[in-house]
RNA sequence: ACAGGUAGGAGAGGCAAUCGCGGGGGAAUUUUCCCACGAGGAAAGUCCGGACUCCACAGAGCAGCGUGCCGGAUAACGUCCGGUGAGAGUAAUCUUAAAGAAAGUGUCACAGAAAAGAAAACCGCUUGGUAAGAUUGCAAGAUUAAGAGAUUGCAAGAUUACAAGUAAGGAUGAAAAGGCAGGGUAAGAGCCUACCAGCGGUUGAGUAAUCAGCCGGCUUGAUAAACCUCACGCGGAGCAAAACUAAAUAGGAAAGGGUUGAGGUUGCUCGCUGACCUUUCGGGUAAGUUGCUAGACUUGGGCGGCAACGUUCAAGCAAGAUAAAUGAUUGCCAUUAACAGAAUCCGGCUUAUUGACUGCCUGUCAAC
RNA sequence: GUGCUCGUAGUCCAACGGAUAAGACGUAAGCCUCCGGAGCUUGAAAUGUGGGUUCGACUCCCGCCGAGCACA
């Protein structure tokens, strides 16, 4: 059900220039996201972090919180667009429960999320 | 007890549950389940040294670069260990690119007389008596009534100039051609002597650096992290190395050069190799597999060595990704805790770093 | 992974081993003006950092920190 695997993630230069040149941002103080719109892309995901974060500690640590964000609540996400997380200043020092906040906001902003589920929380508990 | 020095290990989360990630193994058989494993002391900087791969299994000379007290360790090193000299500290201890300045060249600002040929005389000191000469003494003596006394000669002579000697003293400077004391001298000077420093020789100790003693002559600025000399070392490129498989309109086209030797082999000259190379145009790939982790390996013991380390026995197998794997939630216990993420692999160096701990040593104070 | 270059006032730049670190723009104060501008005068302001060599270091050497470039 939650299950993140490789194939579900974006991999290479090619795939992220098409995505950053073509897409639609969005953006708090947490993260931006980029969208396109392409079936093709069944609901791909990517995650960056420049080098202006920190070291490579940091920038793994905020790709593993946007992940975890992401991986716990996909389900009640579109499928019918390519995503690209990227991660901002605030995830050096966020804990996961602000981080999952900030990108369920962004993810409405975008009109990402399936009306008619229910929340991330709730699947996320009734699985315990 | 306080202060300090030094060596060292461990390096902040642990346990349980749930959801996940990476490659591996097994079961199942087409997408699931189970199992054990899964970042560091610096993984970092890329500052050195190797292994490995390809180019002659790696060649010669010059150039270039690096290292630089002595001995040892090591695969190797610019690393480590032990020792010597020099410097710092009351001491424990620490620091040290520490060969050669008598092969040659360069530089030494300002100041100062002089800054590198044993050179140089500003002040000072001494001698000469060459020149000038205030003044003093003695003698002669124009003029004069006398007092006075021009002038001349001789002697002494402050002082000035000149010549010569002198580097002990002053002044300058980071540095002034050994230091200090006595003798010596016209005044001075290694001119002579003792001690100290340095130089050369020699004897002894030590593998050696070096140390100690004796003798000798009598003294040589600093800088080589300036050029340089000497000794030693270094072939080049790097896992995007290298090999294989596949795909792409696809072993493309044009011009130029080429077995009378292209290109490669760091720069040049040789030597070696031996068929492609360069530019332009047009068009693409940038995928997978191997390399890829069992090794100068890890842990523990014995033996040798002051030590670095070597050797031997036993046990063990401990990441292998490729937009790149360790995270999230809850509970309990600790506690609010650093720097930080493998990318072919090892040995070092350097740098970053929380709160503590352990051993040994030194100094001061107190008590016995 | 490999190789190379560069760090000087707020900015752009100079500077043989000899210092009081030069210059331009900017900036502060004053003069001038009814006010401002222009002009004139006078200032302040720097060797990335820690060591070493040297009598003396922006300069030479070593270690860090930061910035940039090139190749595969």
């Amino acid at each position: 059900m939650f299950n993140l695997s490789k194939s579900e993630i974006f991999r290479g230069k090619h795939d992220f220039n098409a995505v950053h040149n073509r897409g639609r941002s969005f953006a708090n103080h947490a993260l931006v996201i980029l969208i396109v719109k392409d079936e093709r892309y069944n609901g791909k995901v990517g995650f960056a972090a420049g080098k202006k974060l920190g070291g490579a500690v940091i920038r793994n640590r905020v790709k593993r919180l946007m992940r975890e964000a992401y991986r716990l609540n996909k389900n009640s996400l579109r499928r019918d667009c390519g995503i690209i997380l990227v991660g901002r200043k605030f995830l050096v020092t966020a804990k996961f429960k602000d981080a999952q906040k900030a990108f369920l906001d962004l993810c409405k902003r975008a009109k990402l999320l399936l009306k008619s589920n229910q929340t991330a929380d709730a699947i996320y508990f009734s699985t315990l």
